[in-house]
DNA sequence: CGAATCTCAGGCGAACTGATATGC
DNA sequence: CGCATATCAGTTGGCCTGAGATTC
């Protein structure tokens, strides 16, 4: 049976392996493998404020920010001030963003492809669904039930 | 049908997740999730060669090499010359070593139960034999098909 | 010789903590 | 008031490149 530190190693050793390949394929168009995880969820949705970004890309505020700044830089993203609530920022990618994004997200075409095609034939679905339901039950995993309970 | 991006982001969360879980339970122990990664395949075998983690561990020479000198500066590890070949390095776990693998291990048992659980009752085999595909087809992807040829 | 293993120097993106300002 | 959003300052671990030493 799948005991949960072969799936945790697993999920680790999948993970890395996407990012390296990621990093690899999007190095040349001056982004990072993460910088490239927020472009495609701007490209997906206009005017996306930085908490949704946190909550999307599972990652931080303060780490969102610090990789929107960077982005900023480089010209591939906008932050205007959001138009009802006034705390917020409308995150939205520039056009040499969409540009960018496209060329990157045309160099990881045959790692998509690769990666569908692994899963695909058994249950690709089946596949995406336990892994978004091991995620969220990771999540909540440590809320419901504290590990810094024994001893 | 589940599409190659969806497959990756999951992928993303779920991982993040349990990295993020796995340091906040083994925490206290004065050692990160990925260290405990490093100590979980050191108790696992004995008189590894560094060379034997960093595949093992899906990582890199120079970063195992960085956290076994912080986790041999806790005393947790030791690293002695290879019996046999003149240029590896046998990695093992002090007495201390094990001691805090045990405890941090003891720790994220919930987590393990979590992520196996939630995976289970479909086909937890099935899954991790997915996930390992993936991550084999995905590293070697880019290789084959060097995704640095359009344009 | 080439190839493998490890070490060292250095840089950098990213994750994190804690405190702070502002608007809901 | 509490709460949410974002910012700033600073620290750290981890990943990476490139070079070099040593041994197979």
């Amino acid at each position: 049976m799948a005991c949960g530190h072969d799936i945790a190693m697993a999920l680790r050793t999948a993970y890395w392996a996407m990012h390296r390949q990621t990093g690899a394929a999007v190095a040349r168009h001056g982004v990072t493998a993460d910088q490239f995880v927020l472009l495609s969820l701007l490209a997906g949705s206009k005017g996306v404020t930085q908490q949704e970004l946190v909550r999307r890309a599972a990652s931080d505020a303060n780490t969102v920010r610090a990789m929107l700044v960077l982005l900023e830089r480089q010209g591939l993203v906008q932050r205007r001030p959001h138009p009802t609530d006034g705390r917020a920022r409308s995150v939205s990618l520039t056009r040499k963003g969409y540009l960018t994004f496209d060329r990157a997200w045309a160099d990881t075409e045959t790692l998509r492809q690769c990666l569908a095609s692994a899963v695909e034939g058994d249950g690709g679905d089946a596949f995406l669904e336990e892994l978004k339901r091991a995620a969220e039950a990771v999540a909540a995993g440590g809320s419901t039930l504290p590990a810094a309970v024994g001893r």
